[in-house]
DNA sequence: AGGTGCTGCTTACCT
DNA sequence: ACAGGTAAGCAGCACCTG
């Protein structure tokens, strides 16, 4: 029989003595398949002498017992040399990694006798494997080929593979979402689960035990164990191939499997009919539940969204705010233990647990076409992507190129070797000191993607590097004893030149469709992807812990980087216009010709640049300015780079590291500061700036501006014990710990500044437990308002006496 | 005891 | 568990002054 259907997990587990690989998927009517494969799990040994390495791994296996099933011989491309490699199958998922350990024996660097002298892709889990040489990508369709099969996994049917192939589809398949969240109740330390929601598509439900004259679409269940139970069956029944959570790898299904250990529930949520298991990662371990995609929403925003949203935050509401512009339903944690404990307003805690899984539905609608987007590209399943920091992302991404061009994948450093790789620096980006002030017409140009672009132009990757052609013959790289060959293209280079390509293609793709179209959504998401890896590749060279290690080759990237943006003010500036700032790839202009138009003067200047940037290089204009601020630096004479502020000729302003965008500043503060650069930018009102800010000190000190607006983030970075310097997020931390409360590495610490006797540590204190009484408006005038106002208007020679009024004249 | 000025720890930002 | 470049606040300390 054939059956064609779409991936959605993959595992491998041990039968007897076989080796199986599961793929789950639907069919396009819907219908749950599952797909087992046998399979050989490899790794490969490279020796000096193969035939002489072969007898003896095989003698060596043969008198510690340990079974393989062959060793073949095979060529392989190991840092772009073909090499003869031994091919070793074994039996057992882990094998490889054991069967490696035995074999290092061998190696000579570490003294053994042998001949081998180094392993490669033991670590490469055996699902994976699978996909990568089968060609199949995270989230796609595959035809499979085999035998009708009878299993108890969950499935509509079953099939034993032979034969499988990816097949290009644009559609999904009907997949079933659903997304959940819980409320606890802390009582003598251990939380005990009091509601669970469920939102899906034409369904939502909330379990709790307390009675109430309740909306329908609560259900009033005995206990907390029942609750558990229900849950389960909820999952069974209404059996979604998407599970979303937010927060759930690390709160949510923690806290379910603790309270399931202990009321003797089994949590079978898998299709598999198996227990729900963590699967170890970096930092967290994930909640994994074969044969359904759990995606914890958290982690994808946390590692890729982060930098480009607003937010100080990544709390759901938070995010939802900014994301789809709905929020949570107010109800803070005391509220909610009362509603608990004195069935006050219970129907209010329904609906605000309601709410939080309609919200992570909502946003899973949102992001899920980025994250299956992004698993298809990179080709591995969603579970995991929707995991991966950039730099995962990326090697990934080389990995499954690697495999397809028969490259041996480097193997991942040890512990020393990150150590070690750790101590070496490199030069980065150039960053030109601004011209002090404000500044009338200013345009600002930048490189197009100019990391992979000088990747791809001078074949930057780590085969390439100091090739055999010698320096001459090469692309020299500036002001280093680097060059890289201009002959033979590098694997890490012609790839990312690969990705910028595809992306360009599908950018031309998009003029041609319609904007709010289907089509034009999903080529957008494609190339958003495509652009994240290229992006992340640099990076990823400089990275200790990564596979393709290279510091040379980022040293490179960065030395080209300053030589061309260094190249592009010197032209600017024999062309007669004004270089204002530069910082690593653009370069802000000014028109010093009044009599000339700035948009005439740019478009000749980016001309003449581009007709000599070498390659894929190029300048283009990133936008117009009708003013800009540089401001003076607060600790040495000069002026400040990167903080400056502009305006464009809608009034829109572009803020870049003022105090108005860091989140250790209150939002009182960095109101005002915005506003004060609106007067000023907008047409240079600096009095009525100046009103502003005594009326709002004046505000204060009535105490009419809220907590919340007068609250300092700052985050732990590492354990509280750890810190040799108390600042006043850590002392604020110190007495949220000594009154009970839970303090963790990385969390974001929300703290004030009281009124009273010490430093300033010693007065702040969480903003949970005091009120706007409790606070020193000395404090937020001297060390918040004032000098965010100064900032900006102390370069229109506005002085803190001026500011505040006290001065006699 | 209280002020002053420097250094280093620490965080968050920019590209 | 992504890089280097940068600004800036506050603690902590040495030192000075009276």
């Amino acid at each position: 029989m054939k059956v064609e259907f779409f991936l959605l997990d993959a595992d491998c587990i041990k039968e007897g003595e076989r080796t199986l690989i599961r793929l789950f998927g639907k069919t396009y009517e819907g219908s749950n398949v599952v797909a087992l494969f046998e399979h050989e799990p490899y790794f490969y040994v490279l020796a000096e002498n193969p035939q002489q390495a072969k007898g003896e791994i095989e003698d060596l296996l043969e008198t510690e017992k340990v079974k393989i099933k062959r060793i073949d011989k095979i060529k392989r491309d190991l840092k772009g040399e073909k090499r003869e490699f031994l091919k070793v199958f074994c039996q057992l998922p882990q094998d490889t990694q054991k069967i490696r350990d035995s074999i290092k024996k061998l190696e000579k660097k570490r003294g053994g006798s042998g001949s081998v002298i180094e392993e490669y892709e033991y670590t490469i889990s055996p699902y994976r494997r699978f996909l990568l040489d089968e060609k199949i990508d995270g989230s796609c369709w595959v035809e499979v080929e085999g035998e009708p099969l009878q299993t108890r996994l969950k499935a509509d049917f079953a099939i034993a593979g032979k034969k499988i192939k990816a097949v290009e589809k644009l559609k999904l398949p009907p997949l079933k979402l659903l997304s959940f969240d819980i409320e606890t109740y802390e009582q003598q330390g251990r939380k005990n689960i009091i509601m669970l929601s469920l939102w899906g598509k034409d369904f939502k439900k909330v379990l709790t035990y307390q009675k109430e004259d309740f909306q329908p679409w609560v259900e009033v269940v005995n206990d907390e164990k029942q609750l558990l139970e229900k849950f389960v069956e909820i999952i069974n029944q209404y059996d979604p191939d998407i599970l979303v959570s937010f927060n759930g790898d690390s709160f949510d299904f923690p806290v379910i499997q603790e309270r399931a250990s202990q009321k003797k529930v089994k949590l079978t949520l898998s299709r598999d009919r198996e227990e729900m298991k963590f699967t170890r990662r970096a930092r967290i371990s994930s909640a994994r539940i074969k044969g359904r995609i759990h995606i914890d929403l958290f982690n994808f925003i946390n590692n890729i969204l982060s930098p480009n949203l607003q937010t100080e935050v990544l709390s759901l509401d938070a995010v939802s705010g900014e994301l789809l512009g709905d929020k949570k339903i107010e109800m803070d944690y005391q509220e909610l233990l009362e509603a608990w404990q004195k069935k006050k307003d219970l129907c209010k805690l329904t609906e605000y647990c309601l709410k939080d899984s309609e919200l992570t539905f909502k946003l899973a609608h949102l992001l899920l076409p980025q994250i299956l987007e992004m698993s298809k590209t990179v080709g591995q399943l969603p579970f995991d992507i929707s995991r991966m920091t950039y730099g995962q992302l990326a090697e990934w991404y080389l990995t499954r190129k690697a495999v397809e061009m028969q490259k041996i994948i480097p193997n991942q450093p040890k512990w020393e070797d990150i150590k070690k790789r750790k101590t070496f620096t490199y030069a980065g980006g150039f960053v030109k000191e601004p011209l002090a002030g404000l500044h009338e017409n200013i345009a600002v140009l930048d490189f197009r993607s100019l990391y992979p672009s000088i990747i791809a132009t001078f074949n930057i990757s780590p085969e390439t590097l100091n090739c055999s052609c010698g320096r001459e013959n090469s692309y020299q790289v500036p002001g280093t004893d680097y060059w890289f060959c201009k002959k033979e293209k590098g694997f890490v280079s012609s790839t990312v030149e690969e990705l910028i390509q595809k992306r360009a293609e599908l950018k031309q793709r998009m003029k041609k469709t319609e904007k709010d179209s289907l089509e034009h959504k999903i080529l957008d998401t494609r190339q958003l992807s495509l652009k994240i890896v290229a992006n992340a590749i640099y990076g990823m060279f400089a990275f200790a812990g990564a596979k393709w290690y290279c510091r040379e080759c980022a040293e490179s990237c960065a030395a080209f980087g300053r030589f061309f943006i260094k190249q592009t003010i010197q032209e600017a500036e024999k062309e007669g216009l004004t270089v204002v700032y530069a910082d690593t790839d653009s370069c802000f202009i000014k028109n010093p010709f009044p009599d000339k138009e700035l948009s005439k003067e740019v478009d000749k200047f980016l001309n003449h640049i581009n007709s000599k940037l070498p390659g894929i290089l190029e300048l283009e204009l990133q936008g117009t300015y009708k003013r800009g601020i540089f401001i003076p630096r607060e600790t040495a004479p000069g002026t400040a780079k990167k903080r400056y502020a502009l305006i464009d000729k809608n009034d829109n302003l572009l803020i870049r590291g003022l105090e108005t965008v860091r989140r250790d500043w209150c939002n009182l503060a960095k109101q005002l500061q915005r506003k004060v650069l609106t007067y000023i930018l907008k047409d240079k009102k600096v009095d009525e700036a100046i009103q502003y800010v005594r009326n709002t000190i004046e505000k204060l000190r009535k105490k009419e501006i809220p907590l919340k607006d007068l609250t300092i983030y700052e985050q732990l970075t590492k354990p509280l014990s750890t810190y040799k310097q108390i600042g006043p997020h850590v002392a604020a931390a110190q007495k949220m710990l000594r009154r009970g409360k839970k303090v963790s590495e990385g969390m974001l610490v929300m703290f004030a500044i009281t009124s009273g006797k010490g430093s300033i540590s010693e007065r702040a204190e969480p903003v949970e437990d005091i009120t706007i009484q409790d606070i020193d408006e000395n404090y937020y005038v001297e060390n918040q308002i004032v000098p965010a106002a100064l900032r900006v208007l102390q370069v229109l020679k506005v002085t803190r006496d001026k500011l505040l009024g006290e001065s006699l004249f």
